[in-house]
DNA sequence: GGCTGGCACTCGGTAGACTCGAGTGCTGAA
DNA sequence: TTCAGCACTCGAGTCTACCGAGTGCCAGCC
C-alpha cells in the first residue's frame, strides 16, 4: 500500500503529497462523502484547516487532478475524488475511526445476548453490521475444510427416509436426507450411526473415510448411503455460510437503479461474494475501492473486509459493501469491531478461549 | 387455478361486466402489463377481439373508469388498470396460465435432482421460482409447531461447550450451543442425550417436557441446559425458515428507487413476510393485488401465493412478489407448479407418500 | 517564489415558450 | 347504437435564455 522511493525531485511520486495537498484532498473526500456533490475550491477553503485563498486551492486542485487523485465531472464543476484519491485518504488521512459509545454498546450487547446456532448468530451479525453502518453487510462463516467431525447420526424420519446429521468441530451442523431402498428398523439406524460415528469422528470431511464394515448387510448399506450423503453435503460448495444483511441499504447507496440491480444480483451469487471477500482480505482489515478488486460489476463499489479469526486461523470474514464514496472510517471501525467480537464469540463457542481475548475490547 | 371468490365483494355492480367491457379490460390489462404505458382506445381496438371503432371503445372506457376498473393518469392519456381492474382480470379473465414446456422441464429436473437438507432445498426453490418468473420469490418452510421431536442429542464441542441438536419430524434440524458450568465427560453428555431423547421424542417442541431426572446431578444439569436451549430455539420466532430468491429482480420491477428500497426492506423482515403470506393465502392459490393485503408499504406490489401442503396440512408457502402490473397468469402458473412439486418433495422426504401424488404432474 | 484578488469564461440546471402527437370527449349522422 | 369527424388537452421533447457555481489565468503584492 505504501509507495517506495520518491521519484526524483518532481512532485510526481505516486504516493506522497505535501501536507497542504493532503489537507485539501482530505477536505474534498470528506465533503464529497457527505454531500455527493462535486466540491469547489470555495468549500475547501472554508472546510479544510488550510488558510489560503480559493485561488491557491484551485491551483493545488489542478495538481491533484493531474496526479490522478481528483477528477472534474465537467469544466466549471467542483472536483470529485478518484479511486486513487479515496485510496490515499484511506491509507494516510483517515483516522482510525471509532464507533460511538452507543454503537460500541450495541455491539457488546449483541454478542453477549446473541444465542442460537452459529448460522443464526452469523445471520444476525450481518443485520447488526448493516444497521450500524447503513451499508449492506456480508458475513461469511468458517469454511468447514479444517473442521473435524464431532458427531454423526442417522435419524429415521419415516420407514423409507432418514436424515444424516453431522456436527462439526466448528459448531456447524450439516444435514441431508437420504432415501432408503428397504425399510429399516431403528436398531439398524442406531447401529449404522455408531459405525459411522466411529469411522468419522475426529476426521475432516475432506479426508473422508472408507465405509465401515459391520458385517451386517443392512447396516453396511445404511452406512454407505449416510457417508455418501454427508460427503456430498460437504462438497456441495456452500459449506461456507454466507449471510447478506441489509441489502435494501444498497438502494440508498446508489441512485442509478441499474447499479442497485447489478450489485444485488452479485450478492445473490454467494460463491462470487466469498471469493471476492477472500481476494480483498489480506490478513487484516482491508479495503478495496472501485476497480481495485478487479471485479467489473462492482466498479462503483467499495468493499471493507475484516477477518474473523479463531485460534489465529482465518475463520470467515465480515464485510461491508457501499458506494466508493462510503464513509470509510466509520465502515472500517464497524467492520473491525464486529469482526473481532465475532471472532471472540466463535472462539468461545468452540471453547478455545479465543485468541482475540488479549487485544482489548473496543475501538479499532 | 381459479382464485377463490373475488377478494372483496364490495357492493355495486362490482363484479360483473358485459362481454365487450370485459374484453376491453382484458386488452388493456394485457397490454399494460407488457408495455407499462397507458393504453389508448386505438390500441385496444387493434388488440382486443372486439370489432368496434376506437370511439366506441372510448365510451366503454369511460364506463369502466366510472366503475373503478381503470384510471387515467391525466386527461388525454390512455387508461391504466386499477387494483380492481387487475382483480377482475385475475378472477374472470386470465386463463389458467401454463408454464412452457421448457420451464416445466426445469422444475421437474430441479426437484428430481435437488438434494440436501430441507433448508437447502427451500433456498434453491426460491431461486428457481424467481428465475422462472423474473419476480422476487419467497419460500416459507413448514412451521415446526406441529412437528414432533425425532431425535435430540448433546454433542461436546469443547470441555465447556456443547451443542444441542434436535431433529424434528419435518426434517428440520435445530441446533444451539450451550455453555457448561463445569467440565463434563463424554459419558455425561451421552447420558444426558439419552435422557433428553427419551423425554422428548414424539412430543412437539411446543408442548415441551419436564426435565428428566436421572438422579445424577451433572447429567440432570446438562439435561436442563439442553432442554432450555432447544426450547428457546423453538420459540425464537424464526422457526419458520424464510428464503427470498432473486431480490435483485425487484430493481427491474419498479422504476422508483424508493419503492425498491421499501420493498427490499420489508423482505428483510422475515416475520412480516411470513404473516403477509399467511394472510394472503386462503387455502389455495391466492393473489393479493395492491392494497388488498392491507399492507401499506407494499401498496404498489402484487403477491401471488401458493400453498405447500403435506398430508393435507399446510406446510409452508411459495410466493411471488412483483409490481401490480405483473404477469399474473405466468406468476400463478409458476407458483402453483412449484408449490405443488415442493409439496411432493417435502412429502417424500417425510415418507408420507405425499398427498399430491394423485393430482397429475404439470400444468396448473 | 508563492499567494491572492480580479476577471473572463464555461457549462450544468432551471424556467419558459413552443411544437408535436397521442389520446380524449363530444356531436351529429348513419 | 355505432362511428367518423373535430376541437381540445396535456405530457414529452426541443430550443432558448439566464443564472450561478466554479474554473483557469494573470498581474500585482508580500
Amino acid at each position: 500500500m505504501r509507495s517506495n522511493e520518491p521519484h526524483s525531485s518532481t512532485a510526481r511520486s505516486a504516493d506522497h503529497l505535501d501536507a497542504r495537498k493532503a489537507a485539501i484532498l482530505e477536505a474534498i473526500v470528506t465533503e464529497y462523502i457527505g454531500t455527493a456533490q462535486p466540491v469547489g475550491s470555495g468549500h475547501v477553503a472554508q472546510a479544510s484547516g488550510v488558510q489560503v485563498s480559493p485561488a491557491t486551492i484551485r491551483s493545488e486542485m489542478v495538481a491533484l487532478e493531474r496526479d490522478g487523485y481528483l477528477i472534474q465531472p465537467h469544466t466549471s464543476a467542483g472536483r470529485i475524488p478518484t479511486d486513487k484519491g479515496y485510496r490515499f485518504f484511506v491509507d494516510h488521512l483517515a483516522g482510525p475511526g471509532t464507533l460511538g459509545r452507543e454503537e460500541r454498546q450495541r455491539v457488546s450487547n449483541f454478542f453477549t445476548q446473541a444465542q442460537g446456532g452459529i448460522e443464526e448468530v452469523l445471520e444476525r451479525t450481518s443485520a447488526l453490521l448493516s444497521d450500524l453502518t447503513s451499508y449492506a453487510a456480508v458475513v461469511v462463516g468458517p469454511s468447514h475444510e479444517q473442521s473435524t467431525v464431532k458427531s454423526i447420526q442417522l435419524v429415521g424420519l419415516s420407514p423409507r427416509r432418514a436424515l444424516v446429521v453431522g456436527v462439526l468441530s466448528d459448531g456447524a451442523v450439516e444435514n441431508r436426507s437420504i432415501e432408503l431402498h428397504d425399510e429399516v428398523t431403528d436398531d439398524d439406524l442406531a447401529a449404522a450411526s455408531r459405525a459411522l460415528h466411529g469411522a468419522l469422528v475426529g476426521k475432516t470431511l475432506a479426508e473422508g473415510a472408507s465405509t465401515p464394515a459391520t458385517g451386517e448387510r443392512t447396516v453396511d448399506g445404511l452406512c454407505k448411503l449416510g457417508l455418501d450423503a454427508i460427503m456430498a453435503a460437504a462438497k456441495s460448495g456452500d459449506h461456507e455460510a454466507v449471510f447478506v444483511g441489509g441489502p435494501s441499504r444498497l438502494a440508498g447507496s446508489f441512485d442509478a437503479i441499474e447499479t442497485v440491480r447489478g450489485v444485488l444480483s452479485i450478492l445473490e451469487q454467494q460463491l462470487v461474494v466469498v471469493s471476492l471477500l477472500r481476494d480483498v482480505l489480506e490478513g487484516g482489515l482491508s479495503v478495496a475501492i472501485g476497480s481495485e478488486h478487479g471485479f467489473e460489476p462492482l466498479a462503483s463499489c467499495a468493499v471493507v473486509v475484516a477477518p474473523v479469526k479463531v485460534d489465529g486461523q482465518q475463520a470467515g470474514a465480515v464485510g461491508l459493501l457501499g458506494p466508493t464514496r462510503m464513509n470509510y472510517p466509520a465502515a472500517m471501525a464497524a467492520a473491525e469491531v464486529v469482526g473481532r467480537q465475532l471472532s471472540e464469540r466463535i472462539g468461545a463457542d468452540l471453547g478455545d478461549g479465543g485468541p482475540a481475548q488479549a487485544q482489548g475490547d473496543d475501538h479499532g
